[in-house]
DNA sequence: CTGTAAGCGAGACGGTACGTCGAGTCTTCCG
DNA sequence: CGGAAGACTCGACGTACCGTCTCGCTTACAG
């Protein structure tokens, strides 16, 4: 459920014209500065790569990137985000009941986290300083994820697994929560802690079994 | 229960002659940059403050910042991490019931974020790229949330409100980990979602009714 | 018999390429520069400039200097040294007797000194710190001064007027050395002394009158 | 004809008291001091060293040093003014006849420049950034030279040797000149530039052999 | 098949913050 | 009160990165 095109357009540029004229944009171009973007990032991290090196890497002008992408951040969402959700989200979790479809989609999730944790780690921390790109992460990278695993509890509720009134929203915001928490304080994001987070949440659905202090 | 003296000391220089020797450091100085630094960020936001703005409204030279602070990050950190944790911890929340204490502290938690959280936002955002950093950090800011939090759970349960076998480290992980994914993504932290994160907490600590394998 | 073209280029950079790749070095802004520090240095002095100064005064970046000069001297040297010897070797000199055209030269070149002198003042400063631009100034500064005295002293031993054993190299040491020393220890470059080094230093090229053994 | 005490003394600090109150100066500390910059001037250069290296090298405190020396320039001037004058001047100069006397004297200054030229050197360029400096440096080590180069020259007036009309300061001027220009520029001051420089200046003080143009 | 519009690699540009360094002053404790 | 130690203010330094602009050049479609 991966957008095949890449994400960027001319509709940046003004083309109120026809709608192709002059020489138009390299493909090529456009791949070796995503290829590029992820491999500097990987090795070096979001702050240790600078445009001029991505630029460098893949033979490209600045202007070739910028004609593109509105910001560093912005391409190296892009960059990111495209991928690796494409197993997470596949079909044959749904016949699992509740909370061992959320453990597995977790341990999916985290698995890969451990390739592009890194990475989407630094975009977090360059969206705490600019508020337009800290939409369009929420826009590309927030919400699908958050409607996924919403959708997965949900088909928990219409199965009857789950109570009706449960607070998906709340549960959501823990289970991702609980993920960034981990993953930017450095904390290893492995099955074990999988399996604890799907429990907790499945348990945090139900009302509680009735007050037990009486 | 914040510590009286500031946490920086000698033990950067290297010190290994006898104690006391020179001019020792001004604590007027230290005080001025400390809130100057509070000051400043709260007003424009962490980025916006740079080292030569501090030193300018402390009356300091900028050397003086950094013979005590190898970086502008672990010295705003400094500034916030004394701070705001006082009225949290208050003993009034012991009484109440587990689910209406932990609502409360959230509620007052949150009520502290609302002045400290654009800092501590933009600190967790550096930490991303300074392991050094997010390891201070780590001791200075999060763990001690993280151990009041326990604590307020561990007495839920030692009362026999709470199970005994729940799993309290998952728990502070998800609440803390959705108030700190909320604030990143710059949601409201307000009553109503310090509620309903409090239900959703203890109900996650309780195991669910059993009869979801039906 | 100045330069049209400014003595800096692309040499300085790596550019073991084809020709002209690139955007080309604004000619707008090596003006502005050079502009702004002539102006700068003989309002404030040589040491009373600062490369912040220069470049906020010609409205360039601190690094459009530093890509073209590698020092603040370089700069001030290329600033000052295409100009104000224009008029020191006009040909109107050449008719006079030499003790005359002397006197001439150097009224001319103290003139021009009241302007530069503080400019270069500062440079030769500068230059006793820094061995290569020590070597730069000489070329650019201190050997066409001297070639142009050299070859006024030459038409007079040319034209019989002056013996053809005379020092000319000695004379030429002595009387810019008279003048750096007077320019230096803030001394007053009128034409009195003007009149009274020329005379010393006609004189000086002759053969004392022989009856000194006596 | 060197002053024998160090030319410091306390009447740069505030003593209208008793004469000695409190701890006296340590003398020691003085010559220390003196050494230090001497051999750190000789090594590195006057700008290659710093007021901290020469009170480490001293084994003393910056205060010690500000207390006697109003800056580092004052200090390395009597590092190096009380020095090597010595043999320059001394009496067995004075039977020669002018020009050879002249020429032992350039060659003895000479000699002594090859140790001290550095320190001098750096010394007139900083004069030439600060004004007392100038003034000071003038007094201390421009004016004694002058003076005996005067002397020398006045020794050859009044034995007849020398036109009684000659303009004496010129030469100095000029023979003075011409030493700290080759100086400056880094050119050898040796035997023949001695010869060279002598014949010039005796040759400068006689009138020129009638118009030989007629 | 020529003109025009746009993309391309390259790299200079303006701007802003950084962290460091040196001079000379100030402030401690110890003689 | 001097001396060693070292922190202090001030101000300049040269570097780094961002995102923009401007060369000469290609590459397409339009007339």
């Amino acid at each position: 459920v991966v957008p095949q095109e890449l994400s960027y357009d001319r509709s940046m540029t003004t083309d109120h014209t026809s709608p192709t004229r002059g020489r138009p944009r390299s493909e090529a171009a456009g791949h070796a500065i995503l290829a590029a973007a992820r491999d500097l990032v990987f090795r070096h991290g979001y702050v240790g790569v600078t445009t001029d090196m991505i630029a460098k890497a893949a033979g490209t002008g600045k202007q070739t990137i910028y004609r593109r992408w509105p910001s560093k951040a912005e391409l190296v969402l892009d960059a990111f985000a495209a991928h690796a959700s494409d197993r997470i989200d596949e079909d044959d979790i749904t016949v699992l009941p509740a909370e061992q479809a959320l453990a597995q989609f977790l341990t999916r999730l985290f698995e890969a986290l451990a390739e592009t944790g890194g990475a989407v780690r630094g975009l977090m921390a360059y969206a705490q300083e600019d508020n337009t790109f800290r939409a369009q992460m929420f826009e590309r990278l927030i919400k699908p994820r958050r409607q996924s695993l919403r959708a997965l509890l949900q088909r928990g509720v219409d199965a009857g697994e789950l109570p009706r009134d449960a607070d998906l929203d709340a549960t959501v915001s823990a289970v991702y929560g609980a993920m960034w928490y981990r993953l930017m304080l450095d904390e290893p994001l492995d099955g074990d802690f999988a399996s604890r987070l799907a429990a907790f949440a499945i348990a945090g659905l139900h009302r509680p079994p009735a007050r037990q202090v009486v």
